[in-house]
DNA sequence: AATGAATGAGCTTTCATTCAT
DNA sequence: AATGAATGAAAGCTCATTCAT
């Protein structure tokens, strides 16, 4: 007679999760395409064929990976938005993107690094471009309350700011200066000033 | 009857150039790994094995391809610095980084790429950390002009905002409103205040 | 509780074909080296590991795939010997031939794939060749009793043109003449001639 | 300076020939699906990664075989037809068929088996039923030149004996009487009668 | 200066087969 | 009796790299 029915859930379960956090972490050392099959299977602990069994290919393991961590990236930032006031929701959604980058380091790097491909934009399909519209329309929402001139070039300058402060910290995670940068971030919008256009 | 060494000299420069603009283009599209010598020969108009004649491997062809678009930003950089005024001074610095994404997108493709890479740190060497820390360092100095608690931090936000705003150009050149983004950093920065701490 | 001995019988009974008739299908198709053990599993409708169960390796499933068949076509070929006269024989035997070929296209197409492997002759022993020289001899027995001067001779022809018809058939089933051309050989080999023979 | 066109022509044309030997070889032994890269490499004494510079595919290589051997097919029952009497002709053309497969037996070998996949017509075309169709064509000219009532069944007959006795001559070459056979079917199809219909 | 021929090592993927239950 | 999980070996194919001229 058969595995169990649950015996066999759990097996699979432990060995497609041990696939996908392998190939997180492979592809983040060295970009996707540097990420081997056999270095993902060896990682993991598993066989090469082994992989192939939960994922089609390479191309569905990547889509997999992105889509497993995006999952929890977007349920963070919902969290964010039950704050009660606007300071505090910006607030929030600022400290987000910080704590995010540091509890999923491999998963931002792999982003970071995919996004910038002009060929990948065929896999990825237009879902991260489309993310980040997503992204400066939530921080533009709570601008509004702000008294600023252009909550919309502000939102982009504000995401612009926290996604270059995330990948700088990946940088040198040790010596980056994470939570002060953040902090300032915060403090430099929330007492946004209506300032004269320049006249030129 | 030989070629004339000037003649060698000039076709040596063409090749030479050739290789390098093709690397670029092809690695700009999926990445390094993924750019083969096949593609960048083809591209470049030239036999594989010519390519090793320039450059003694693939590895060595990249840090050729980084030195010599990293010199061109800095003799940019360094041109900005000759402004008169703090302010000019700053305000060249930023335009500069913009001016350089447009100019030059494929090698900054490439470069953001390559930055989140944990493993390629060994290929660059610590070039990249230090040239993130030198533009840091620059941006500071000419923010201590300016009334802020700190100018450390604030050259950080600076430098991410600048760094973020480019990368989400390249995401969406035609509809990225690069120069409104610019024009507000600018400002935002020239017309800092003096800013009570947290007091938490 | 168990099941009953003869449930379990009629269970082994209805997998152990259900397993042959597959591999027969598939093999046809590409040959047996590209059917593959999961392609015979699933038009089969059972598991890769019950194939093991009851083949102990890919060349047993062949070769009792070829037993199996080959049993078919003997007990037929034998059933064509009962008739009265030689010249109703001979004709039985040729329609034999003919039937076999469009009731089982696919185990013919295999069989003749396979014959003409060199290396295969390892695998199915020297069963097809013994076969072949059986029905020649049996062919050449009944047209002893016809006026040629070399029934051995026309044997071969007879078997020869038996054989290249049935595999111009399978070329395009739906356009050859295949009852035509039967006839057409009857009426030819019955009515064979004393020939004198070439004086060259 | 490279090496002269007419060196890298030769040594060009050497591999590209025991390439295409090797595989005609290999594939002969246990049909094309069986014949790996690998075996054909090793046995023409070349890299695998060689024979993709001359067949872009596995597949590609298998047409070219095919396409290579058929020339030298036609071109051999071509020649058949410059005899002068339809008689001489048609024993031309019926001892060209037995030639061939004495000269080429692994060509002939492979192409008995892979006419006989189903799934390979996609491969090949329909260039092999159309080559069959017209060999009958040609026969069946030559045969309208005798006293038979159907000169189109008559050639479809000897085409199949033809067929069948080149076939069963490779199970065992050392002991089929192909010469014997060729002599007799000539006699057979040169004598052959107008014979009454069968009044059934 | 430049090339085409050539290859070993590696790629993604599939195979026949085993194991535990 | 039967299955799903798992794998080592091999498949077709591509890679960075060398060689001879």
């Amino acid at each position: 007679m058969p595995r169990s029915e649950a015996t066999n859930e759990r097996m699979r379960q432990r060995a497609y999760r041990a696939i996908l956090d392998a190939a997180l972490e492979v592809a983040a050392e060295g970009g996707f395409h540097a990420a081997s099959m056999r270095k993902v299977a060896e990682r993991a602990g598993v066989s090469k064929a082994l992989i192939f069994k939960y994922f089609a290919s390479k191309a569905e393991l990547l889509q997999a990976l992105i889509a497993s961590s995006l999952t929890g990236a977007q349920r963070a930032f919902a969290k964010a938005e039950t704050a009660q006031t606007p300071a505090e929701r910006l607030e929030a959604l600022i400290g987000t993107g910080f704590d995010f980058v540091r509890e999923h380091p491999d998963f931002w790097r792999l982003i970071s690094q995919l996004r910038m491909q002009k060929g990948l934009r065929t896999l990825l399909g237009g879902s991260l471009v489309s993310a980040v519209h997503g992204v400066t329309q939530q921080l533009e929402d709570e601008l509004r309350a702000l008294p600023t001139p252009s909550p919309s070039l502000d939102a982009r300058v504000l995401f612009a700011a926290i996604d270059g402060a995330t990948q700088h910290y990946l940088l040198d995670p040790e010596h980056y200066p994470l939570d002060a940068v953040k902090d300032r971030l915060v403090d430099m919008f929330l007492h946004l000033q209506a300032q004269e256009e320049d006249p030129s």
